[in-house]
DNA sequence: TCTGGGGTCCTAGGACCC
DNA sequence: TCTGGGGTCCTAGGACCC
């Protein structure tokens, strides 16, 4: 049987909730983002975009093309909630859906004609329902594989509606361009310019083989795929590692080690409680730092204990920071993250789990985070504090 | 007054093992 | 007493996506 897929996208999706919930802004320019002065637009209204607003753009910037707008910091519950309604809807239409940001989903749709029709008059149907029932406009595209729905959910947004019939991958690939092809981004497309690659019909004209001498082995014969209209696998529902991570832009940069070391320790709890949450561990803690000039690096520790509390998870990442950064750098961006993350039942059983120091701590932690849902504002003093965490 | 935050995947180099 | 070679793990950095 051919295989169907949809891909479906919200359209201008925060902006699009906040107009719908405020009647006032409706047919008015809307940028919902970051409002302090190093924002960026995390989305805009098609009314923004007339004024050459996009998504990604810094905010002062976003100011200086549309003042008139209305400026929105965004309700990331709020959009979470109205996800999950349309995921709901996505549901009644196939039983195989792959939600993969708040905004997007894949449908799988084979086999699905005698119970909604054809793919076009089944993505009507969807379309009808999600707009009867949400008050939103979503683009659907349809195709023989992920990666060809995704890119027709976006050929002619919004409120789209795109089919690619099998047999038309190329030529649609080659109608979609090489700047939007998924996965290509602005490193590639001038890489390849500099081998007088510029359409993706150039791009075809070269063997796999040469492609991996010019690109790398994973980067050639991805190259080599998408060329030909065939699925890289994306979203294929299979993934390597995972992890946790938060990070924080500082609205000036910070030279105060006393500074940076209290938002470490906020990180680290973060990222611990997230763990706790999920019922997972983490082998693996990571910073990251951003630096005036932009530059950017991240470190790394695998110690080998387990990590079981936000307490060690503090201290590896102090001990990072410290080999990292020169005293009074200053620095824009500090993050905290888990890397290679596993489920707590998975994960490597370890004797010390009896006698680590650090298991009564997570255990109080736990419990801080109960109590945290609760709606309890229940934080470890030190967080409160402007001095330095004292010693045990 | 420049450029968010949360992710995944890939690569290259070094350590270490057989 | 002149440097093989394959495999795996770890780290740092970078590309890309929404």
């Amino acid at each position: 049987m051919q295989p169907v897929w949809f891909h479906v996208d919200m359209d201008a999706f925060y902006a699009s909730v906040e107009q719908r919930d405020n009647p006032e802004f409706q047919g008015k320019p809307v940028i919902v983002g970051g409002l302090g002065n190093r924002g960026v637009v995390s989305a805009c209204s098609y009314e923004a975009r007339v004024f050459g607003v996009h998504s990604a753009m810094p905010m002062y910037q976003a100011k200086r093309l549309c003042p008139q707008a209305q400026f929105v910091p965004g309700r990331m519950e709020r959009y979470s909630e109205v996800s999950r309604q349309i995921v709901a809807i996505l549901q009644s239409f196939s039983p195989v859906v792959q939600q993969i940001s708040i905004d997007e989903a894949f449908l799988d749709m084979t086999g699905t004609e005698r119970l909604f029709g054809k793919p076009r008059q089944a993505a009507i149907l969807l379309k009808n329902r999600v707009r009867n029932e949400t008050a939103l406009v979503i683009s659907v595209g349809i195709g023989p594989t992920r990666f060809i729905a995704k890119m027709a959910s976006d050929f002619d947004k919004p409120d789209g509606l795109c089919r690619v019939s099998p047999g038309k991958e190329i030529a649609f690939v080659d109608a979609v361009g090489l700047r939007k092809l998924w996965g290509i981004g602005d490193s590639t497309l001038s890489a390849l310019a500099k081998h007088s690659i510029t359409t993706v019909a150039q791009l075809r004209e070269y063997s796999v083989e040469h492609l991996q001498r010019l690109f790398g082995e994973a980067a050639g014969s991805y190259l080599h795929k998408v060329s030909h209209g065939i699925d890289p696998g994306i979203h294929t529902g299979v993934t390597k590692s995972r992890s946790i991570s938060t990070e924080m832009t500082f609205p000036v940069d910070i030279t105060d080690v006393d500074i940076l070391e209290q938002n470490l320790l906020g990180m680290s709890h973060e990222v611990m409680f997230r763990a706790i949450e999920e019922q997972v561990t983490a082998p693996t803690v990571a910073i990251k730092l951003r630096f005036s000039d932009f530059s950017t690096i991240s470190a790394q520790t695998t110690p080998n204990k387990p990590i079981y509390s936000a307490e060690q998870v503090y201290s590896l990442a102090k001990e990072l920071l410290h080999d990292r950064w020169k005293p009074f750098q200053p620095v824009r961006l500090l993050g905290v993250g888990l890397h290679n993350v596993s489920s707590t039942s998975t994960a490597p059983q370890q004797q010390e789990l009896f006698d680590n120091p650090f298991k009564r701590k997570r255990d109080l932690e736990r419990t801080i985070l109960t109590l945290r849902s609760k709606g309890r504002a229940l934080q470890k003093a030190s967080l409160l504090d402007t001095h330095e965490p004292g010693q045990q």
